[in-house]
DNA sequence: ACAAAAAAGATGTACGTACAAGTTGATATA
DNA sequence: TATATCAACTTGTACGTACATCTTTTTTGT
């Protein structure tokens, strides 16, 4: 080559490339032969040859004896290649739901010889964005999302834009986006807000209060439900035995500065929804600090059953979180949209309740 | 092609694939130039071309214009690739102390650039298999690994020669396996026995027994912590007062149907030393459902300073696990085997205790 | 109308030539 | 001694030819 331009088959294979990112080749169609090509551009057929070569190696095109060469479907390589992987981002780990959430996701997939990338966003959109962007450029066949912030409007929207038109799988789970018409799976929370405080109101609760997450669907959910049961039961609530808290002040309101203000909030409140197992148990410590006790002082209702339920100093009655359950229906909905890319599916289970003693009778 | 043999460029390629495997071409070494495998083989430059092509397709070869062809590292092609991704493998998921050493590996891999790829084992070596198989064909640069039954002789070794064949730097935590001389990082357990065994010997108690794991190293070094106390002071042990268990029959022994038995054995004990809070939350719950209380009736220490420990009937004297420390570290030090290959690191964390209400002191 | 055979058209293999361009080490020169 | 040059060797590009092999379409024979 005399001059600093471009090899011919480096020009030739740029040309098919920019010709399959125009639409002008399709994919899954033929492209020209290699003498219709040759006889084109005035290359011998070796020249073409080699364009179309590096094409193939690249996984872009596929070529078949006897028949042309075709641009190759996305998700045709890394399926026809060796092990397949999918991605799980979360928002926390630590937490305790979580882990069975992964549990379950990670037994469908080793049986279906699937491996499991995992993201961790802190519920913070801006990590969500490194998650996204990191796990996709390790190239994966689908994704079981949590998503950041599922009450607020979708900060990474683009990427779930970018997302589907690699027409890659995905699946929200615990909450979703509005708008988008992706398959999700949840708890109905509304429902069991609403279980929760009926199980208050039958016990001679009338003044109830509650403590919700203001950042996620689930808070919102949960709230309304209590909003239902209120109403069906004829009573009302007060607005300020409503307390609101989101991701980032969890820790702040419940240590102990806010003590007062809390217990204020709640006065003359004698049972109270709380969120989750989380909550409750940092207002059992909260109430214990300042001499009260559950349930002869306060009753309280939340969501999750987790280890804090069955072992706290009060068991919890907690509505059943099944995480495993949860997990597993994610896989096996993604392997499903993987394997036949079928239509978007809503699955909300039906949550049950397990009574311990942190409900008081009240006469 | 008149018959059913390979091609030569295929023959070629083949041949050269078995050299590199034979370590006659030697990794990174240049193996012989295009003109002399042409005139060794009889083929023409073009075929000797093609054969080298597919290999360097694979990215087992690399050219280098006027240098030769050569052996590509192992390493580079996917560094050079695009988004790193380490492999971990732990026992368990949904028990307390894993989801922190995740969250540990997770938040230095991030930074780094690097994805998470998450199998687990149920301590049973057979899904430690499967699980190593899977994520090694998934292609990883590296692996963070619990190992199964780590007291027990290593069932997976032919596994863990093959990776250390493939130069894959590996980092086990929690437990190494004898005779293998890898990384790892791990709580000193035997300190943590000892000091657990102090506390209860330092509160007047001298009749001491211990619940512990068989199957894992960690139940193993607790134990022989446990021995050395009470050899410091002058104690004794009674064999019978020390309750082992497998990963198998933890439910089995703690659901009921051997309460009976262990209290019979912990006859006469005033303190027991327990493996781990699980452990320590199933002999409370026991000994509650016998009519006995913690601490009046016994004493109770513990290893992981879990939600459990915090939150239970009685809140655990336990020895803090520093999972997120660990899983940090162990990425720490799996990164730099990555970028500087140096010599196997073995850190063993110091314990410390966090002193709780579960120890009675006894005049 | 149907089936077999042939033709046409696609990619696959294999050889050949020629020259370009990068790398290395030996040689000649200052 | 240091530097520049050159020769030898390497891979890279490009064209050409020939035939094999597979697939699809057309033709032909019954």
């Amino acid at each position: 080559m005399i001059n600093n331009e471009l090899s011919k088959h480096a020009v030739l294979s740029q040309w098919i490339k920019e010709n399959i990112e125009n639409n002008t080749f399709k994919i899954g169609e033929k492209i020209p032969s290699e003498n219709e090509l040759a006889s084109r551009f005035m290359f011998s057929r070796q020249t073409v040859r080699q364009a179309i070569g590096t094409l193939v190696a690249e996984g872009i095109l596929v070529r078949e004896h006897g028949r042309g060469t075709y641009v190759s479907l996305p998700g045709k390589k890394a399926s026809a290649e060796k092990a397949m992987r999918i991605g799980v981002i979360t928002t926390y780990l630590d937490d305790y739901v979580f882990p069975s959430i992964i549990h379950g996701i990670e037994e469908i997939l080793t049986d279906n010889g699937y491996t499991l990338s995992l993201g961790i966003t802190h519920n913070r959109p801006s990590d969500e964005e490194n998650c996204l962007i990191q796990i996709m450029q390790s190239g994966v066949d689908g994704l079981i999302v949590e998503g950041t912030k599922s009450a607020l409007p979708n900060p990474n929207g683009r990427l779930y834009e970018q997302i589907k038109e690699k027409h890659l799988p995905i699946v929200f789970i615990n909450g979703y986006y509005r708008g988008y018409n992706d398959s999700y799976i949840i708890l109905d929370d509304v429902k069991a807000g609403e279980m929760l405080t009926d199980i208050l109101i039958d016990n001679g609760h009338s003044l109830i209060g509650g403590i919700f997450k203001s950042d996620d669907l689930q808070g919102i959910g949960r709230y309304e439900g209590l909003l239902k049961s209120i109403k069906k039961n004829n009573l009302t609530v007060n607005d300020s035995s409503i307390i609101w808290y989101t991701t980032e002040d969890f820790s702040y309101f419940f240590e102990g500065r806010m003590d007062k203000i809390i217990l204020d909030r709640l006065n003359g409140v004698t049972g109270v929804v709380c969120y989750n197992d989380l909550v409750a148990a940092a207002l059992v410590r909260l109430l214990k600090r300042n001499g009260k006790s559950v349930p002869e002082d306060l009753s309280i209702v939340s969501v999750d059953n987790s280890f804090l339920a069955k072992h706290m100093v009060c068991n919890l009655t907690s509505i059943v979180y099944p995480g495993k359950k949860i997990g597993k229906k994610a896989a096996q909905l993604l392997l499903q949209h993987i394997n036949h890319s079928q239509k978007p599916e809503h699955v909300i289970l039906e949550p049950y309740v397990k009574i311990r003693d942190s409900v008081k009778k009240l006469p």
